[in-house]
Parts: C-alpha cells; sequence; structure tokens
DNA sequence: AAGACGAAAGTGGTTGA
DNA sequence: TCAACAACTTTCGTCTT
C-alpha cells in the first residue's frame, strides 16, 4: 500500500492526525489507517556501516504463540474518540477482525505443523521409513490438524500415531513398540490416538497381515530371499485355512519363518526369531505348533 | 551348555451384558 | 461400568542335541 496517499483507502476521504490517540484516521469514517503504538523511546542501531538500521518494538513475550507481536483489535464498535461506528464501517471493522483470528489462527497452525514435521523426520529416519511413507503420514498430520484433532493431544502422540498409520496403509507395518521406542510416548497412548484419528479421518487400513513384516525379519535374521519366499508361501496358505485371524501377526510371522528357516537350512533358533518379531519364544513356539498341525508340515531335526 | 518344549500363573486389551 | 475371555507374557522345570 502507498502510505504517501493521504486519502481513506475505504471512503476516500481526508485523514487527519490524531494526537491524542496517536494514530492517523479518515475524518469521515473514523477508520484508522495507521497506528503509532509505541509512545516511548525509540531507539536505533547503528552498527558498523549504517546500513542496517533496527527499530526496537515493544518487549517480546513468550507466553503468546506469537510472542506478543501480533496486533490487538478492539471489539467494541467504537472509534478512536468513543463514537459509534457508522453502519459501513461496523462491517469494515468484522471484516478486519475476522481476517485478524484467521492470520492468528493459521500462524499458530503454522507454528504446529512446523514442530511436527520436524519431529515426523526425526522419528522417521530413526525408523528407517522410505520418503513415501513419511509423506504419508504428514499428509495425515495436516488432516488431522485442519480438523483440530490435535488439541488436547501432545503433538509428539499425534506424530507418532501418524507414522503408524502410514506404515499400515502403505503395507510396511511397524509395530507400537517399534514406534513407541522412538520417542517419550508410550505405546498405549499411541494406540489410543491412532484408533481416535482412524474413526475420525476414516483412514482406510486392513487389518495388518503377517506377510507384511516377513521382509523386513528376514533381512534383519540375514537370512536368503529364498526362505523370505517360503515363509511368504507358508503363511498364504495357513491365511487361507483361517490360521491367522484372531493372532498377532508378528508372532504368526515369526512362526513362518521360524519354519522356513529350518526347510531351507538355515535354521534360526527361536530366540532369534522371536527377538526381532518383538514376542517371546512361547508364543513362537504356538504358533509353529499350530502351523505344522493344520499345514501338515513335518519338520525334521 | 544351549536350545527346545510345555505347564501354570499373570498381564493388558477387547467384548458383551 | 464391570466381568468374562482370548491372546500373549513370564517363569520355571524338564528333555534333547
Amino acid at each position: 500500500m502507498d502510505m504517501d496517499e493521504e486519502k481513506c483507502p475505504e471512503c476516500g476521504a481526508n485523514l487527519v492526525y490524531d494526537s491524542e490517540h496517536g494514530e492517523i484516521l479518515c475524518e469521515s469514517c473514523g477508520i484508522v489507517v495507521e497506528a503509532v503504538i509505541d509512545e516511548g523511546p525509540e531507539w536505533r542501531e547503528f552498527e558498523g556501516d549504517n546500513k542496517r538500521r533496527a527499530r526496537t518494538g515493544p518487549p517480546r513475550t513468550v507466553m503468546r504463540h506469537d510472542h506478543g507481536m501480533g496486533s490487538q483489535i478492539d471489539w467494541k464498535n467504537r472509534d478512536a474518540s468513543g463514537r459509534p461506528l457508522s453502519p459501513r464501517s461496523r462491517r469494515q471493522m468484522q471484516r478486519v477482525r475476522q481476517w485478524d483470528r484467521r492470520t492468528r489462527f493459521s500462524k499458530a497452525a503454522d507454528r504446529n505443523l512446523a514442530y511436527a514435521l520436524l519431529e515426523l523426520d526425526r522419528m522417521g529416519s530413526s525408523l528407517g521409513l522410505p520418503r513415501s511413507v513419511r509423506e504419508s503420514a504428514a499428509h495425515v498430520y495436516r488432516q488431522a490438524l485442519a480438523k483440530n484433532l490435535i488439541r488436547g493431544r501432545s503433538i509428539e502422540g499425534v506424530v507418532a500415531s501418524c507414522l503408524y498409520g502410514a506404515c499400515r496403509m502403505c503395507s510396511v507395518p511397524r509395530t507400537l513398540d517399534e514406534i513407541a521406542q522412538t520417542g517419550r510416548i508410550g505405546r498405549k497412548e499411541i494406540g489410543r490416538i491412532y484408533r481416535f484419528l482412524a474413526r475420525e479421518l476414516k483412514l482406510r487400513t486392513v487389518p495388518t497381515s503377517p506377510e507384511d513384516y516377513v521382509g523386513r525379519f528376514c533381512s534383519e535374521l540375514k537370512l536368503s530371499s529364498k526362505v523370505q519366499r517360503r515363509a511368504n508361501d507358508l503363511l498364504r496358505t495357513a491365511a487361507e485355512r483361517e490360521l491367522v485371524s484372531g493372532r498377532g501377526p508378528t508372532g504368526v510371522a515369526a512362526a513362518g519363518i521360524y519354519i522356513a528357516s529350518i526347510l531351507c537350512g538355515e535354521r534360526r533358533t527361536q530366540r532369534e526369531v522371536a527377538d526381532v518379531a518383538g514376542v517371546t519364544e512361547v508364543t513362537v513356539r504356538n504358533r509353529y505348533k499350530e502351523l505344522c498341525e493344520r499345514l501338515g508340515i513335518e519338520v525334521v531335526v
């Protein structure tokens, strides 16, 4: 805006300077065009060459999201000298207030998002997640933010839940425990927030299948792709015979890998498999027993 | 000695009244 | 909201390699 212009931008009338209130306002409609906020002393800073001229303003405060640097707009429909505003300028003030609210809110949202994305990146790289998964997590977070679902929940918790959901949506699931290890948020809380987000945002997630874990677990166990394929075949036929429903997918995956590793002559101990799958030997044993029984597999030791 | 096995009791989460 | 319930864990003793 060109401040040399001496006309009111709203009605085109002349502007006057109100020395008592320190404002430049329109003599006809009373709208404040420019306000001198700080009546106190004005310092200038000359550092080296006088190219940099910084002006000081009111002290900043950390108590407000914008450090107190935002503008404040009165709610009263009075002009600077206390007269009621004309209907026209009342409408104008409504619009100004509305925009003030909007930018105030969007600033807060920006800060929230900036912090969240930082956190998301940190957790994501700590989990070794590919870019596509992080992006989809960020997308979920933006949706949650837009729908005001963050309020009352920790940003870290929501970020963790978004990552968990994104992993599932991309069919590269991580367990709640794995996600929880990257931050200060517990497994229970992440699960709770995730369920909430899934319901509110109608996230389209299918139940996790054991096969989704096979690749990762196998590579952590340094097993060949032959074992990996064998395990997947095994689990697929197991799924067809409804051996999988109701069981924890990681446990089933672990058992499948355990069997496949024996069948392919690359045996791993129950403990090793159980550890990477985040279950106990006992669970591996139980699943493994069931699979052998129902699939008619005879494991020769 | 290490791994595998299984029984028994305990834990946390889901479900249905 | 509470109790029943299934899956899973913890613990521990025994058997096998």
